[in-house]
Order: C-alpha cells, then sequence, then structure tokens
DNA sequence: GATGAATGAGTTTTCATTCAT
DNA sequence: TATGAATGAAAACTCATTCAT
C-alpha cells in the first residue's frame, strides 16, 4: 500500500476516533487497531498523538476553509453568495462529521496545542464572518465583530441541530440560515427599542 | 474550616481546573493541590472525579437556570423580558467563567456521564429559546426549533466573544443580542430573495 | 458504657468482620462503624489492626483451648472423654463461628504476625491431638505426629462440613467422628496389604 | 524470550508470591520485579491481578485434577488405586507446594471470584472423595458425606504435616493415609460404644 | 473520653512511546 | 518497511493511622 494512501486511511481513522472519544480519551491503540496497522506505523507517519490530531485538524480545516472560498459564482449578489457559502458550509458538516465534530466539537484541548488550534478555528469563523459581512453587514465596530462572531455561532447550532435531524434537506436549512442573516442584515431600525411596550 | 465552607472551595478550584483543562486532562492530584487539601480529602468529600465534575455541572446549570427564570419583571413587554434575561444570562457568564466553560465548553464528553451533561445544556438551552419564543418568534416547524436553536448558539457565542473584550459593557452585548433576536422576529419576508438580485 | 464493655464489642464484631472479609479485606472503618464508635476510638482499645487481630484469635484461641480443656469427667473412659472434647469442639464452631472462620481460615496471613497466629493454631492442634493419644491412638515417630494432624484436619474438615449443614445434630457429628478415631485406634493391623489385594 | 515461556515464568512467580503473601497482600509490584518484568508487561499477559491469580489457580487445580485422575492401573484393586492415588496427590503437593498452598491455603478469599475458586477446590475435593469411596467407605449418607469430607481434611492436614517434615519418604506418607482410611473402611462396629465401658 | 477531619503511602491499572528484530 | 515486545510515568482511588478540638 502506498505511503499517501496508508497516511489518508490512518488519518481518517484517527479522525472518527478522536470525534467519538474526544482528544485524550481517545487511545493510540484503537487507532492503530482500527487502521489495520501496528502503533509504530502510527508513529513512523505522524511523530505524536499531538501530532496526529493536529494533522488532522489541518487538513479539515484547510479542507473545510478552501470549501468555503470556492463556494459559489464569482460577481453573484450577496445574498446568493451567503446561500451558495452556507450551502457548502452544511455540505462539508454532512460529509465531514467526524471533520466537523474534532474542530469544533472540543473547546478546551489541553495547554500545549490548544493554540494552533484555535487558530484553525478562528480562520474558519473569519471566513464565515467575512460571507457575512460581504452579504451587506454593517455595524460600528466593535458591534459588527461581536454580531459576526454571534451568527457563526449560530451556524455552528444550526449544524449541529441539523446532525439531529438528517431528514431535513440541506438547501432548507440553509434557507433558514439566511433568513436569519438577511433579517440582521436587513432590519431597520437597530437598536431596539429599549425600555419596555 | 467547616465542612460546607471546604466543600465550597474544593468545587470552585475543580471548576476552575476543568475549565482550563478539560474533563479528562483534570487531575485529581492537581484539585486537591490547588484547593491546599489531600487527595484523600477530596474523595471524602466527593466520591469521584466523575462525581466531582457532575457536581459541579449540576450546581452551575442549576444556578444559570435559576437566574433565567427569575430576571426581569412580571408583565414586562417580551422585547424587554429578553433584555432582561440575556442581560442576567451574561452577567452569569462573566461572574462564572469556570461554570460557563465547563457547562458548555467540551461537547464531546466521555461516555459515561455524557448524558446526565447534556440534559444539563439542554434544560438551560431550552430556557434560553423558551425566551426566545417569549419575545415573538414565529416560524412553522421544524423552522422554528432549528432558529431557536441558532439563536441561542449566537448568545453562546456571543457570550464567547464576550469573554475575550471585557471592555464592552455588558449593556451594550445584551443591545446587540436583541437586535438581532428582535430582528429576526419582526423580519417582514422570510423566506428570502433566493436567486439573487 | 464501661470500657471492657465497648472492647468486648469491638472485638466481636472486628471478629465477624476479620470472618467475613479476610484480614487484608477487612477494613478499620467498616469494624469502627458497625460497632458503632469512631475510629480512634478503636485504636484507642487496640493499638493497631494487627494488635486487634492478634487479640481477638488470642481470645478465641484461648476460648476453645479452655473448653477443650474442661470438656468431660475426669477419670472417665478414654472413648467417652474423646466424645466428650470432639462435643464440645462442635459447640464451639456453632457458637462461634467467626472465631472458628478466623483462627482456621485463614492460611498463610502477611509475615509479621503469621508466627503468633501459627502458634496459638499449633496450641489448638495440639491440644485436639492430645485427646486423640488419649483415647489410645500408639504409633511409633514420626507416624503418630503424622497420623495425629491427620485427624485434626479430619475434625477441621468435619465441622466445616458441619456449618453447611447446620441441621445435623450436633451429637451425630461427633459420633462421626469418634467412629473414625476408633476405627484408627483400634484398627488391627497397620500397615495394610501394600500391593493389591 | 518467547512469549509463551514468559508467560509460564510470570505465572510461576505469581504463585509464589500468592502462596507466600496470600491474595490481597501480594502486589502486582512485587510480582513484575520478582519476574524481572515490568508492570505492564504483566498486564499485557493477564488482565488483571484476579485473571492472573486465577489462571494459576485454574492451572494449578487441572494439573492436580489429571493427575489424581490419571494415577494407579486400571483395575487395580481398590485399596492399591488408594495407595496410588494419594501417593500422586503427595508428589503433586511436594513439586508445586505454592500450588497447593494457593489452591488450599486462603478459605475466605475476597467475595468476587471466591467462587470460582470453590469450585476448583471443590472438584478437587470430589476427586479425594471418590477415590476413598472407591476404596470401599460405605456409610449411610449424610454420614458418607460428612466422613469423607473429614478424609479428605485429613489427607490436607497430613500433606501439610509433610512440608514441615520433608525428610520422611513420601511413600510411608502415604502408607500412614491408606491405613487411616483402610481402618475407617473396615471398621466393624461402628457406631462406637458412647458411655464408656 | 470521644470524634470529625485530615493525610502519607501504597494499590491497581492505563497509555504514549520506543527498541530489537 | 513493519512489528511484537517492552516500559516509564502517571492517574484514580483506598486505607491505616493521627491530630486538633
Amino acid at each position: 500500500m502506498p505511503r499517501a494512501r496508508r497516511e489518508q486511511l490512518i488519518l481518517e481513522v484517527a479522525g472518527a476516533v478522536f470525534a467519538r472519544e474526544g482528544y485524550h480519551a481517545a487511545s493510540m491503540d484503537e487507532i492503530a487497531e482500527q487502521a489495520g496497522v501496528s502503533k509504530p506505523m502510527v508513529y513512523s507517519y505522524f511523530a505524536s498523538k499531538e501530532g496526529l490530531y493536529l494533522e488532522y485538524v489541518e487538513r479539515a480545516g484547510r479542507e473545510l476553509l478552501e470549501r468555503l472560498e470556492n463556494a459559489g459564482v464569482p460577481g453573484a449578489p450577496p445574498v446568493a453568495a451567503l446561500r451558495a457559502r452556507i450551502t457548502e458550509f452544511l455540505a462539508f458538516v454532512q460529509e465531514h462529521d467526524d471533520g466537523w465534530k474534532v474542530l469544533f466539537g472540543e473547546f478546551a484541548s489541553s495547554r500545549p496545542f490548544a493554540e494552533r488550534v484555535a487558530e484553525i478555528r478562528a480562520r474558519i469563523a473569519n471566513a464565515i464572518r467575512r460571507m457575512i459581512e460581504d452579504a451587506g453587514l454593517r455595524f460600528p465596530p466593535p458591534a459588527s465583530d461581536a454580531i459576526a462572531h454571534a451568527l457563526v455561532g449560530a451556524a455552528e447550532s444550526l449544524a449541529n441541530w441539523w446532525l439531529e435531524h438528517p431528514d431535513v434537506p440541506l438547501e432548507e436549512v440553509a434557507g433558514w440560515y439566511v433568513s436569519v442573516v438577511h433579517a440582521v442584515i436587513v432590519a431597520p431600525d437597530h437598536p431596539v427599542p429599549s425600555g419596555g411596550r
């Protein structure tokens, strides 16, 4: 079996195990066994458990980023672009739910490499944020930043909801998200009446 | 030191360690040391690591729930109630950021007690969702469910953003969230133009 | 509660726990709790777990010895004396099955005090042996010693059998043992045909 | 060193430690050290301390049983068969005194697996009992059961006596045991005169 | 006299990681 | 290239024993 192929296989198995057990509870023994190779093999491909995890996160993150960036036709109207991107985003979640869970499931991994993971997550969040801003979100900072963040969280949550309701068609979910973002964008009169009534 | 006080101390320390390291990486040794007691003491207060974690989650969850339920004056207009509750929510996050991180940080906790944690989270999410629905969100199911979920995720994300921008006043962040929810509620015309234009 | 009474209470509870769990598995916590006193109380009465165990063994051993020595009427014919003693022995086993189990249940306790326990057991075994020899067992040494030992083992085993068949009357069991010993004593022609037939 | 050989080595060492210290007092640390391997090695061969103990007991029990069953020539007269079997029994005790002590030394093992050990012991005891009954022991039940039990205990005790008197030749000890059993078998007149005379 | 509170030392067990082949 | 065999380090948990009150 060619080297690259085996590497890919190990990564996929590792992703499944990390998604199911979390970083700490996942064991190299289990990964090696499920991949059908010996543990030293795993170590010859990836320097350490940490390295394996980071590599997986890195690749999953890169793929998601690329898909987000390449989604939609250039020059399309903003809302259409938003729809194309959120569609792509949901497609990724559907196809790579392991990758999705590993990327956004665990929050506080242990110290040494939490930063790298956080950075990857931040890049993805930024990409989503950019697509929201491209659609026309205009607030003065820092509200823009905060609200974009909130809408990214909304996308994540929606994706998780969808994973538990797989019967709902992708397009419908995407439509809901576009609705939400669009509403926020075109909302006529923020801020909202504060006192009451 | 009286027993109840020590118990509280250990819980707080444990919360900090769990928030920082995650359940698996946290060690009873570290918790004991940071609390200034010996490990057997911790075990005499809490039967096991799992028990300690669950107790912490349970108390934090209960407090957050109670605060959400008691927030605002009864009979206030919906948007005012929403504002009161999101304000309370953010206040909790600010005061108990450890509790917040433990409750909503790790996703895929280890198997044995994931259910209990998930249940607590679900109760909190439901409370937030209810407050959104009370404010007037009306979609036909399942969109209502999904969008409520998304807006809960938006609140979580906004809270995390705020933890990293502590200089922004609470009221302002609350206002942004109200704006978002309000916009979604009063949005005139979901669904949104799908094609483009 | 007077000191001596409490001491007796603790000893009895300890005996029950030792009999049930064995020396190592028995915990001072459990003994204290079952006796209804605090652990420091136990330590004020008995210097250590080892001390408690030894004291229990010592008393149980002493009582059994005394009962064996005082059994039967002086001057009775040998077989009657044997019957009286084995009856007393079985009565002890019946009344103090905890003591019996602790005395003869565990074989190889841990090093430091195994010798003391072995010594007590040896004294009891000697007493039984003497009663057998008194009944008329006559072999040249070392066969006498070995066979006496064997007959002591037979008594122990019979006692254990009886503990599991509590419905059988004591006298009957005693009768069987006397039969066995008597048969060995009066056996006309040891050694037995060795080759065959 | 080949795997099977190491396994055997560990088992032997474990047997020695269990025989010397008893199950609870024996530590995996000590077993590993005495076997010249690391603790994880022991765990890779045997799943747990309990597993190691049971495996040892099982093998020792099986060997003893097989030796008892295969002893003697088929069709030999009963007393000769008895002699052959008790000889084999004593030979086992002499060769595997660790196995002997572990099998029959501790009585009240800890709860979880006491049953399995008791079962093995019972099988061996039954084998011994059968060989006694084959030799001609005839009592009405339950006396037959009880007396057989007693004679098994006699054999155990005799074996223990012999372990402390290793200079006595095996044949002689076997002869004594045959004498005892033979005497009981041919005893003309149980029950014995009860009053005195 | 009595105890609640506390701990040092040890137990079994697991796991990431590395040689020798 | 590939692995069976091996381990150092650490984790959860327990228990006999002792203070401070």
